[in-house]
Parts: C-alpha cells; sequence; structure tokens
DNA sequence: CACGACACTTGCAAAACGCAAGTGAGTTTG
DNA sequence: CAAACTCACTTGCGTTTTGCAAGTGTCGTG
C-alpha cells in the first residue's frame, strides 16, 4: 500500500484522513448494517451517493484493505465487496455513533428497531452483526 | 436549534451530517485530549486549519450544542469553548477511532502515549479525560 | 492614543461534489 | 449472431465547498 504523507502524527488525524468523510461512512454502514455487497445496492440508499464518488470512496477502501472484493458468481462485470478484517474492527466507530444518535436525536422516531438495539443490548446486536457477516463469508468466500 | 432538514431517517447518516468531517472532529480531539478552549489554541494544531473553517465548525457545535461558549475572564474579545454533556458523550466514538488507529496505523511511532494508553486501558484513561473536563469546569464555570 | 492581540470576515483560486451523458465489457433475447 | 440491455465505471461541466492570504473591528496595554 503506498504511503500517504499525512497532516500530523496524531492517530485520530489519522484515521480521519481515511474515515473522515460522510460517504466513505455510509457505504461502511451498508456493509454492517444492510448486509450489502454490490455498486447499485450501495447506489441505492436513501442519501443518493453520486457515481463518481461512489466509485472513489471504493477505491479508496480497497486501497485502504478496509473491503475487499472477489467477482460476482453470476456475471463478470459485477463485483461483491466485503468487509475485511480491518473493516470489521470498525464497528466500535459505527456502533459508538449509532448509540450517540440514538440518545440525541430522538425525533428520528422512524428509526430502525437496529439502532434502538444497538443501544439497550449492544453486545448482542455487535455479535449478530459479525455472526451475520461470517455466515455471508462462508457462502461466498471459496478460500 | 433550528431543524436541518435531514437527508435520510437513518440514525447514522444524521450523525454524520454532524460529525462526518474531519475538522469538526479534529477540534472535538483537541477539547477532549490536549485541554484546548480558545480560538487560537485550535488554530495551533500541527493540522493548521483555516481561521475560517475553524469559525465555521465552531459555529455549527455550537449550533448542535456539542460544545458551549464562555466570555474569556481575562479580555472581553477572547471566547472560551469547552464540551457540553451532548458533547462528552463522544468520548466513546473518539475513543474508539484511538483504538482502532493504534491498531491498524503502527507506522506512527511517535504516538503520544495517552492513544497507547487507550488501547491497552480504556477505562482509565476516559476517566482521567473526565476528571480533566471536570476540573476545568469547576474553575471556569461560576454556576 | 498608538500599538498589538485577537476572533472573525472577505476575496479569490483550487479542489470536491452533483448531475447527466457516455463507455465498454458482458449478458440476454429473438 | 446481432440488437438490446445491464452494470461498473468514466467524463464533462456547472455548482458548492475549501484553503490560503489579507483585512476588519474590537479590545486591552503601555
Amino acid at each position: 500500500m503506498e504511503k500517504v504523507q499525512s497532516r500530523s502524527e496524531c492517530v485520530i488525524s489519522n484515521v480521519l484522513e481515511i474515515l473522515g468523510d460522510k460517504w466513505t461512512l455510509l457505504v461502511i454502514r451498508d456493509l454492517f448494517f444492510f448486509n450489502k455487497h454490490e455498486f447499485k445496492e450501495f447506489l441505492a440508499s436513501p442519501e443518493s451517493i453520486a457515481t463518481n464518488v461512489l466509485t472513489d470512496r471504493l477505491k479508496r477502501l480497497l486501497q485502504n484493505e478496509i473491503i475487499a472484493e472477489i467477482p460476482h458468481p453470476q456475471t463478470r462485470t459485477r463485483k461483491l465487496y466485503y468487509l475485511t478484517e480491518k473493516g470489521k474492527d470498525l464497528l466500535p466507530i459505527l456502533g459508538s455513533m449509532a448509540q450517540w444518535g440514538a440518545k440525541y436525536l430522538p425525533d428520528l422516531e422512524a428509526m430502525q428497531p437496529l439502532y434502538e438495539r444497538l443501544r439497550t443490548e449492544p453486545k448482542k446486536v455487535r455479535q449478530e452483526i459479525h455472526a451475520q457477516l461470517n455466515k455471508w463469508e462462508k457462502e461466498h468466500l471459496k478460500c
């Protein structure tokens, strides 16, 4: 992986160079919480990311080895994206964001039950998420 | 506080509307980890934020009630910024970012010991951070 | 009252973004 | 097997946001 010159020696600053972008984290959210794995699935998210931005963010996430890709088993044009171990370790960050939001953004009554459960029983929910990711990998990764 | 029209009903998406910006989180980092409270102190961070960006981010953080301000006890031009309860509740997010970075950005050998300790004894470090914030408040907030 | 410190503003060039229209490889259909 | 379709990704371009430098107005100080 190429060295990206960092703006400071601070760990948080360097993490933000990778993650400090709305779209990047929304893609990661889709991977964790909505079981999405394809380009068109990310495109379909309600925030309506533009295609060029999505392409760019997927590229960066691949470069940073937060996600990996495999060819689609049916067609040769599509690809499947999934979280690496490094990517899966981001769950605490997303989880704490969801917990904070569940506490301080009460206007979102139509909240996905998942987020509410993340606040009330975070450990169990995180286990379920990891279980779902593992299940997908068993079905799609041969090695 | 004015209603900001949100791009989706997703909690994480709405959190990212507030936090999904590098500079915003760097200001919060300075408040948590480096005991900074003044405009010029944020400016002095090694990432060298521009004055207009800093002004904008402080304004947004105030609007979102993540930080609050008081007049400087010595001069009437300066202000002191500090984290509200809502802002202090962001520590798990910053903490999990620091932990992830400490694990996956090992190139940063010159890492602040704080971050290393956040990985090895996160609870204790978070207690210390809250203690430091409380100490500052006792010295500066009259009410 | 002149000077400096300071938070904040302004002007402008550069970068990022959003949108619409491609592109090209692969797949399906008649 | 050729035309139509799907899909990830690219390109062009107008708009928005950012970064940087210089400036502004207010206040404290000598």
